[in-house]
DNA sequence: AGTTGGTATGTTACAAGTAACATTTTATTT
DNA sequence: AAATAAAATGTTACTTGTAACATACCAACT
């Protein structure tokens, strides 16, 4: 048995007894089309189970209104936020949203950017700053607008919407510092690019006031098992450990957790500090100190540029470089 | 300044000196290209970055090797796991996922659909078991597979994978009146079709004992923060409450931290119980009873069967009914 | 030299929809 | 009734890549 093929505007066209051109205007410009046939051609198109057909779009260059969004893993709530920021500026222009991740894969995200550029997305956001050369080179050839959201440390391709890690971890540490605390490891995982900048502005918190960085870390991927587990091996590491920054919330919430398995008081025996601020650990007790970090505003900020891009006349993807601070919150909450 | 337009076969061809024809036989079947022209050839492709565009795929009808998947939700963890399994069966296979979400919204699930089927996906993974007139028409007439993951409860359009929600609350409502458990009230958010398939199953196993089903519901979304809200208001309206079946995981818990926060034991003084099992609930103290639900497995199963039916020569989205219960576990941790 | 066979490359047609222009039909005016 | 304007519909050309067929070229053999 066959696949019934999908209807064409032609198949509709046969139907009427017009030329596909007349169902085409139904469709486009209802009004340019006499009462009778559009009664004709309205029945036909329910009858048939019409459904446009991307190709001519794509062939005729012209705007597919769909924008690529790469991150590096659905898994993190980090993106779910930034996703929405997105689309609550993208959709009501009419912008469908193209979403894949990669693992924090540079060679994965070059497949998915070719991917996306194969159907002509009319922009990008990109959750990395660092790209194989092809992904550079597809990227600049193809034409599109690119933004490079989360973070701001690097120079952008053309433009980057987010705040900088370092700073932030930066603030954290001379926070933590202040508060007394003098024996901060950090705990990393998923060696990612974001987790590095962070451990970098950690050390150059620590050093400024001669402070020894000490850290924990492994490429695993973070889970709140993973943090209990790091708890335990930064207090064998470092025995007169007295806070743990994490390079996320999941793994100072395992660690919390850890804690109040172990009968270790947080944060009078231990400080513990995540980084984004998520709402669990704004909800859970004791509330989580950690960087409360603008997910939804950098999204928001990304689209809405994005499409101004997209609908500029101007080839705004050469010899452009601009970088948008957000900024972040530095939250001490309970746990430390 | 205007755009410079994306590279395309013919570009490459001018380049080289040959026909387009060529340069096509040069990325399908290279050894039927001369080794002279092959050289010239690859290096015109770095040159320019060609892009393959996939126009003429969806034109010439040919396999997109894409599938549609469909969530709800990005928020939700659930969904993350669900997408891991699809993937890690579909991508070995070559296949591209077109990932979607329609926040609950069977009229949004409708514009995905149709977006979805005008990019001329191989194949469709959806979430709901209750779509639109118009979603069923459009998936009938496209003649493209679909399978329908999480819940067996209703008759699939064609192929459902997951397990009964009814049949899940029923077990774990039992097992929690066998516990000693006698005024449990559920816990419901997001009035979708699988919360009210949950209460209902919760409502079965109440009267089949012969107890008053009681319920909190609210249509807001899930929080833990909306957790908290809603144990205050069971202990509101059914001051004798010792139990809470909470719909998910994220309301279970933080109804548990705002027990915590107000010194109501967890779980002499009062039980929660989630569903789905996620990690935060295994980790946490005390570790959550909760529905163990085989999230990657559903994904895993309903890549494999989607894959299946894409190769198969048959028509199978015609008269086609099968559903695959892939089951679940009753895990009563230490919260209740 | 002429035939045969193989290799390399070219030509044509096609898929779906639309812009631009062309033609036909209908309505309106003189 | 003829002329004109306006509305409705048709025709052609174009976008990209590839299948199917056609041609050109060269080497080997009779």
């Amino acid at each position: 048995m066959k696949k019934n093929k999908r209807s064409s505007l032609q198949d509709i066209a046969d139907a009427v007894g017009v030329t596909k051109m007349t169902v085409s205007r139904y469709l486009r410009n209802p009004e340019k089309v006499s009462e009778s046939t559009r009664t004709k051609i309205s029945a036909a198109i329910d009858t048939l189970g019409y459904i446009a057909n991307k190709a001519p779009d794509l062939l005729s260059n012209a705007k597919s209104y769909s924008i690529g969004v790469l991150v590096p893993s659905l898994t993190n709530h980090v993106f779910a936020q930034v996703i929405r920021g997105i689309e609550d500026v993208t959709g009501p222009a009419g912008y469908q949203t193209m979403l894949a991740h990669y693992g924090y894969n540079p060679e994965i995200e070059e497949k998915r950017v070719e991917y996306l550029l194969s159907y002509h997305v009319d922009g990008l956001i990109l959750s990395e700053t660092t790209h194989t050369d092809r992904t550079l080179k597809m990227i600049e050839m193809s034409g599109v607008p690119v933004i490079e959201i989360m973070d701001t440390h690097h120079s952008p391709m053309q433009q980057a919407v987010g705040f900088d890690n370092v700073k932030a971890a930066f603030d954290m540490t001379t926070a933590l510092l202040n508060k007394g605390y003098r024996n901060i490891v950090y705990i990393g995982a998923r060696l990612d690019v974001r987790t590095r900048l962070k451990f970098q502005g950690y050390s150059d918190a620590m050093l400024a006031k001669g402070y020894t960085p000490k850290s924990v870390m492994t490429d695993q991927a973070s889970s709140y098992s993973l943090g209990a587990e790091l708890l335990q091996k930064a207090r064998t590491d470092y025995p007169n450990t007295d806070c743990l920054f994490c390079t996320n919330d999941d793994l100072a919430i395992g660690a919390i957790f850890e804690c109040q398995r172990n009968n270790i008081l947080v944060p009078s025996q231990m400080g513990v500090v995540g980084f984004h601020g998520h709402d669990i650990g704004q909800a859970m007790v004791p509330q989580l100190a950690s960087v409360i970090t603008p997910r939804y505003q950098i999204g928001n900020v990304a689209g809405r540029e994005l499409l101004s891009r997209i609908n500029s006349d101007l080839d705004t993807s050469i010899n452009y470089k601009q970088v948008i601070d957000t900024g972040y919150i530095v939250h001490l909450g309970e746990s430390v």
